[in-house]
DNA sequence: CACGCTCTGTCAAGTACTTGACACAACGCC
DNA sequence: GGCGTTGTGTCAAGTACTTGACAGAGCGTG
């Protein structure tokens, strides 16, 4: 099924309340696009010249050195916009944007976007929301990586992860994901990620499987939130 | 000498080049308020009601756990605003602010903010490209941490704080910071600091004083910017 | 000037994570 | 079903940082 232009737009968190003249504007100006399952959608260091909105699909936002490594940063998922950044700033992307299954998006060029701002107050507003709503998403990731031990910043990981992206039935909440996948998310190695997860395994905190991790008693890992001593 | 109302708010990146009665009716509304050296402004965790503009002396924000241990974050200078995140999506601070000198500030209440906000698109393009600045620098801190060994984080934290607070003379920059902020800046221990920055200063990078750091040789010390392997 | 305080510089012991290696299990594909 | 690939589970060795302790230098204050 394929939905108008509009429709997908009502899809979108940003764009979804905007008075109907000016979605149909931006209906008419914005392009949609479809990727195949591990395309880059963009590189960091690009020229950011255009906002996406995801359709279907799924996205890991990442960052990457001149040396090859990866940090995950994020994962985006239908309903949710991304690259608003360096739209909104003019510099080049901070991030690079990779979609993990075929995916369907639209694109917003920024002369577009910018245009539609000056006219949409609204709109401002919630870009503004918008990035608050990041900013404290990177905060929180800088004291995390502050405050808490490697294994509490494990376990607050998941729990985010499961919140965001899992699925739940009868009390447990199943996550997929690799455990190497999850390593480069918190930036260990992928042993130590193995080694606190099969300590929780044996006190039945959670189950584990081939690409696979299932969180059984989420209060048993909010205990090792505490800080270290 | 006290600047007028009008006057103070010019000296502010965020409102300086708004138009005449907007900026007019905002001195009408803003406070003026001095805190001396060592005082909270807001702490974490409190509600977010107001916006602040430093107008002279220098501000340290911080972000501290209940176990009682802080990482600073940044420092504002004259000029510069914060806390705008809490009063523009209404949530409870995400960190702390406290005077590092005498100071003086200007506070604009959430609800005189956002009322103008609406009036003045201005205002609200601004305020998008204070907080896609603040992310841009937000993400370079979670990089730096995921990327660079401490001794490259330490090396270009001195740089970018010698660029942003140091005192610049015949080819040094002068830092006034002791080596325990730096660490709590760094989040590493102490110690760890004065061994990197002794490595440097028998290279001759660095020199060292009570509550001061030399930057000699700014190019050697942009050479441990490279990846550890 | 003598005193206390803060900051620097250094050492040793302990801890936590990394790297590299390898066996085995699960899944995808022809 | 056999085979290559990808992911899990585990071990040992090496490294980097932490914690705690202490001596001495620089600075302000009574």
């Amino acid at each position: 099924m394929t939905l108008t232009a509009r429709a997908v737009l009502k899809t979108n968190r940003l764009f979804r309340d905007l008075p109907d003249p000016a979605l149909d504007k931006l209906a008419a100006l914005s392009v949609r696009r479809s990727v195949r399952r591990g395309t880059r959608i963009f590189c960091q260091g690009d020229a950011g010249d255009s906002l996406l909105g995801l359709i279907s699909g799924q996205v890991r936002i990442s960052a990457t050195t001149a040396g090859g490594k990866e940090v995950f940063l994020n994962i985006m998922e239908p309903g949710d916009s991304f690259g608003e950044i360096a739209v909104l700033d003019g510099n080049p992307r901070t991030a690079s944007a990779e979609a993990l299954l075929d995916t369907e998006l639209f694109v917003v060029r920024r002369a577009d976007l910018q245009s539609l701002i000056e006219r949409e107050p609204k709109l401002a507003g919630h870009l503004i929301a918008l990035l608050c709503q990041r900013l404290r998403w990177t905060s929180d990731l800088i004291e995390e990586a502050a405050f808490l031990s490697v294994q509490g910043r494990l376990a607050r990981r998941l729990l985010k992860l499961a919140d965001e992206h899992g699925t739940a039935e009868q009390g447990c909440i199943t996550l997929r994901m690799s455990q190497a996948d999850l390593a480069s998310f918190m930036n260990v190695s992928r042993q130590i990620v193995n080694q606190y997860l099969q300590q929780w395994r044996k006190r039945g905190w959670v189950a584990l499987g081939r690409g696979r991790i299932v969180l059984k008693d989420t209060d048993g890992l909010r205990s090792v939130l505490v800080e270290p001593d």
